[in-house]
RNA sequence: GCGCCCGUGGCUCAGUUGGAUAGAGCGUUGGCCUCCGGAGCCAAAGGUCGUGAGUUCGAAUCUCGCCGGGCGCGCCA
């Protein structure tokens, strides 16, 4: 609809270039949606941007240009307002093709060609496999899903990809942890790690381990601790505490026992993972492990390319990257003094590997937290032959997360945080999905439990899916009063009062909601309005009664909140949310 | 100290990339089913858009300075 109107208004100056305007000036055509219907159905403040340019009476050029549209069945009427906007009083005609659209379309209603079919690798979530996935990864998750199925309705082709962390020396301490617990069950007394894993979790992966394989790991603890330096609380250092237990580790058991705690922790913690995501209705093409980057010598490989440029030099006996020539703060280490590659090396060469798959497009969804990263991952990827435009790092905020007044500690070493999977219990998938994608991914969110939970028979997404299901009953109504729905039967032209115009108007917008909210990585443009949507169909509902005995008057009605009813399925399932049909 | 993000009714947040009289939800107050589902509808009250300047026909939106909050500034991940 708006589309083409935008079409012809790039007539109308075209052809004003050949006579009075200069044809050197390339104006963006702007075209809004009226805020008051006293301002028609849409407006254009071409004629102001214009004059601005070529220092005429905007309101005289407005005549100009309204003088060289082309004729069109949806227009009315053009109107000039204020200071030289260009309303549009459409022809009802014009909206009622828009349901027409929605009932052939069906579930493919308010898919857009805009991506032109380009490929867009979307990164997301995650998390370190050395827990479970708490609210904050949640927030990620919803939104990064929200994303993927927006762009995808918008014509792009998605694939969604975990990056896991199964490598870096987190996982040596959680496999640490895991198998000092494990010691623990075997009847050895000692004070566990402080920066080790605590949560409960490492006990219960200690004890199928236990379970399964006995006491084969067990090894006496005067072994484990001989030799190994304080730690924090008893005035040591606490790192060189765990590097010392990782390391005694690792020798006591030798590379294969290691490799059996190590895989046991990863797989069940991955597994766990996996069932969060997938309850939470978080679907991945691809889960790309750190590991595949150790083993097939893709790290060593990208430093070889970085190498080759003048970006690379040796200091301190460590390899740095000149990442300052690009903009960032200073110089980064990828390779340290004892040998041992930084995360930042893992990272390059996994991003080189995603350059490598030629997709259109790289979106990576990350922590705000780790914001100050961008830069040299950006500067690796330049030199690395890569498109600068090509990726795009979006940031989500922390959720603060409180209980009441009470804040509460987020911390996967200390153990306390509450999990995805117990907020999905208390909530629910619906809420919880529509709960985290109503605000702005880079907003600051402080997310009350207490609140959450008291609120969850009044959350916004029961209203929608309180609308779906109404139009849903009305439809189980219609065959119980012995009508059918007869989709040609309707006159169209009978809809006019205004709760229709507004929901016509409303339903017309879908399309636009879906390419504008996907142009902005904003999945919570397409929440607010399924919010409006419903706000309008809930007053039309209570305000008409639709299955009335005038057959036309009754199918045009029908056709109407059909077509809402495409609008609020197909957009509440980019957000991930159910549209029951009874509640 | 430097960098990034943010500041909008009592609370939580929108505001279509600079447009016309700044909008919702929750909460508060008052109304509405003999009728397709009351998890609904209608109405009222509530604002110096943190603050001071600047840019222009026009600023919540762009620029700069302050105030306040968050995050980041490791050979950690």
């Amino acid at each position: 609809m708006k589309q083409h109107l935008i079409y012809l208004f790039s007539q109308a100056i075209t052809a004003l270039q050949q006579q009075a305007l200069p044809a050197d000036i390339h104006p963006v055509l702007q075209i809004e949606r009226s805020k008051e219907r006293q301002f028609g159905d849409f407006t254009c403040n071409i004629a102001l941007v214009l004059a601005k340019v070529v220092r005429q009476n905007p309101r005289q050029l407005a005549q100009a240009i309204i003088a060289q549209l082309p004729a069109t069945d949806w227009v009315a009427r053009y109107e000039i307002a204020g200071a030289g906007f260009i309303n549009i009083f459409l022809h009802p005609a014009a909206y009622h093709t828009v349901v027409d659209r929605a009932l052939d379309q069906g579930e493919r209603f308010g898919q857009s060609p805009m991506g032109q079919g380009q490929s867009v690798l979307l990164e997301f979530v995650s998390a370190n496999p050395t827990g479970p996935l708490h609210v904050g990864h949640g927030r990620g998750a919803a939104y990064g899903a929200a994303l993927a199925d927006l762009l995808q309705a918008a014509g792009f082709k998605v694939s969604r990809e975990y990056y896991v962390n199964d490598a870096g020396r987190q996982m040596d301490i959680l496999a640490t942890s895991v198998w000092l617990r494990y010691l623990e069950l075997c009847d050895e007394k000692f004070i566990f790690p402080s920066n080790g894993y605590q949560g409960d979790y490492v006990w219960d992966i200690a004890a199928d381990l236990h379970r399964e394989k006995g006491e084969c790991f067990h090894q006496p603890i005067a072994k484990v601790l001989t030799g190994i330096p304080a730690d924090e609380p008893q005035g040591g250092d606490k790192e060189a505490h765990i590097d010392a237990l990782i390391a005694r580790c690792q020798t006591l058991l030798g590379t294969t026992a290691y490799r059996q705690v190590f895989d046991s922790a990863l797989n069940r913690i991955l597994a766990n993972i996996k069932a969060d995501l997938t309850e939470f209705g978080v679907v991945y093409q691809n889960w790309f492990f750190e590991r595949q980057l150790h083993d097939q010598n893709l790290i060593s490989d990208a430093l070889a390319r970085l190498q080759q440029s003048q970006h690379v030099y040796q200091k301190d006996g460590a390899l740095w990257f000149r990442s300052s020539d690009f903009g960032d703060e200073k110089d980064r280490v990828m390779v340290r003094e004892n040998g041992a590659m930084t995360y930042f090396a893992a990272d390059i060469a996994y991003h080189w590997y995603k350059l490598e798959q030629q997709y259109d497009h790289l979106i990576n969804i990350w922590g705000a937290d780790h914001h100050g990263y961008v830069p040299r991952v950006k500067a690796a990827m330049r030199v690395l032959g890569g498109d600068k435009q090509k990726l795009t790092v979006l940031l989500v905020q922390f959720a603060h997360l409180y209980r009441g007044k009470e804040k509460l500690p987020m911390s996967t070493r200390s153990g306390q945080f509450v999990t995805l999977r117990e907020l999905r219990k208390e909530v629910g998938k619906d809420a919880a999905r529509f709960f985290y994608v109503l605000r702005k991914s880079e907003q600051h969110l402080d997310f009350d439990l207490e609140l959450a939970k008291s609120q969850s028979n009044d959350n916004p997404v029961y209203y929608i899916q309180y609308a779906h299901a109404r139009i849903c009953s009305v439809a189980r109504q219609l065959t119980e009063k012995g009508y059918s729905w007869q989709r040609a039967e309707a006159d169209m032209q009978r809809l006019g009062n205004e709760h229709e115009q507004l929901l016509l108007g409303c339903v017309s917008r879908y399309p636009e909601v879906i390419e504008t909210a996907a142009k902005a990585y904003e999945p919570h443009q397409l929440a607010y309005y399924l919010r409006e949507l419903s706000q309008a169909f809930h007053a039309y509902y209570n305000a008409h009664t639709f299955i009335v005995a005038d057959a036309a008057l009754r199918n045009a009605r029908l056709n109407l909140i059909f077509a809402v009813q495409h609008a609020l399925k197909n957009g509440l399932a980019i957000l991930g949310v159910s549209a029951p049909e009874k509640m």
